[in-house]
DNA sequence: GTGGTCTAGACCACC
DNA sequence: GTGGTCTAGACCACG
């Protein structure tokens, strides 16, 4: 598992840790029971200080995400085969996905275009089901 | 224009404001044209810093969608109708957009499931005009 | 706001902290909109590290307990006033609850006795309703 | 006597262990004089390291609850029918106990639903006798 | 070996 | 001023 970052962005590194690490789980590159680095030897790797991974560790514990065992280390505890999310992690999701959907429309995208978008980055997740038949083609 | 903001929340006040603002020019609210309030106005009005709300304006000018001036005060200076957004802005969204979806996919939402709340997300700023025909494939 | 700490304790003083302030939640001394010193000044005081103080205070702010602000410093969020507690917490709660009891039950304590202490220990935190006819009654 | 671990669980497998057993003893499940598995059975039974199990048992010797000789092996030595408990571990205890309960208290359960609860949980421990007495004030 | 805690000191973002 | 992030290095608890 190599995690890429930009150590000059604006983008805290834990942060960023840690959404490569969701973007993993998304497209299935990290299944439940895969491990991760060490959080030492992720440092390490990455040039980075131990908190600093440990705190991007830790947020994806909370998140259910993570699990952090002396034993095993980081295993993904959780991908789109562990059922139905939590509902208050819908409503937080969907309040932030309403403020993106709304910087797209203000910037001139249309409707369609941004389902479009929408649609081609989860296929580049891959699928999780036929998608063969796609039942929401109301695109339009 | 009332902005309602959360003082207590744990994104920075200046954002909120972004945020709102951004959200009704999505929805139709602020047409290129409108008025929003000058920012010592909205700073008395909302009990908050002068400063906080001249950079959240400031943002909002940086990035296109605000014209201020000593004559007309803040006024919205795009929407949906001034055609398509710079590729820069677009770059970068997808990439927020990759988080986000990616974020949902982990915690489980399907691939059907995401698309339709962006949807229904969409569909309650308004429309934009006949989407019969969507330009799908422009994602690049 | 004195938070007494044990430095010697084999209790991580990050848990301290946040156990002097939910028991000041639970008494009244911390209603909501109280506010407690901030991270720096508390560390101080203490003679401890900011990141401790921080550790206990991102604790309280996960368990919904506490609001950090930039502007109002470290701010009660929550008390028994606020609502009936999350789903989530119950179950927790009772899961650790049921470890404790069966502990003083294993060491002799009788169901009785036991009943007792947790009376004497809730009263103690003062009452949150008509105190003089104990619906409860039912100790025995 | 079959342990149930959760070898993922935030909780140290030894605590886990020994909560198990403690709740056992509290439910009369194990009762003076019954036999645990041997240290090296359980930790095979369980695949886990001889010494967590070793460290689990030490620590329910040393509370009192248990004895361990070569010769007849882990035999639980004392439950609800032993007598009091030790002033020491009632002080302890009490000082845990007034943590959980504040915790209750602060996330908005009511003095009554935490007493219910509590005898809720006691009660499926079940009976120690006649407790139609109680002997109320015994705190001090 | 692993993760968890604590200390110490720096700089940044927000208000 | 506040909280938030990052670095650096120490020691402890767990398995």
């Amino acid at each position: 598992m190599i995690i890429p970052l930009v150590l000059t962005s604006e983008i805290p590194i834990y942060q960023q840790i840690h959404d490569r690490v969701v973007e993993g789980i998304a497209s299935g590159t990290l299944p439940v029971g895969a491990s991760l680095p060490s959080i030492r030897a992720l440092a390490a790797d990455s040039g980075i200080n131990f908190h600093t991974v440990n705190k991007a560790y830790d947020l994806l514990r909370q998140e259910g995400l993570l699990h952090l065992t002396r034993k095993h280390g980081a295993v993904i505890a959780r991908d789109h085969t562990s059922g139905p999310p939590h509902q208050d992690f819908v409503a937080d999701w969907d309040t932030r996905a309403r403020t993106l959907l709304a910087e797209a429309r203000a910037h001139g995208l249309s409707h369609g275009d941004i389902l479009d978008r929408c649609q081609a980055l989860l296929t580049a997740f891959g699928v999780d089901g036929p998608p063969s038949a796609p039942a929401s083609g109301s695109l339009a």
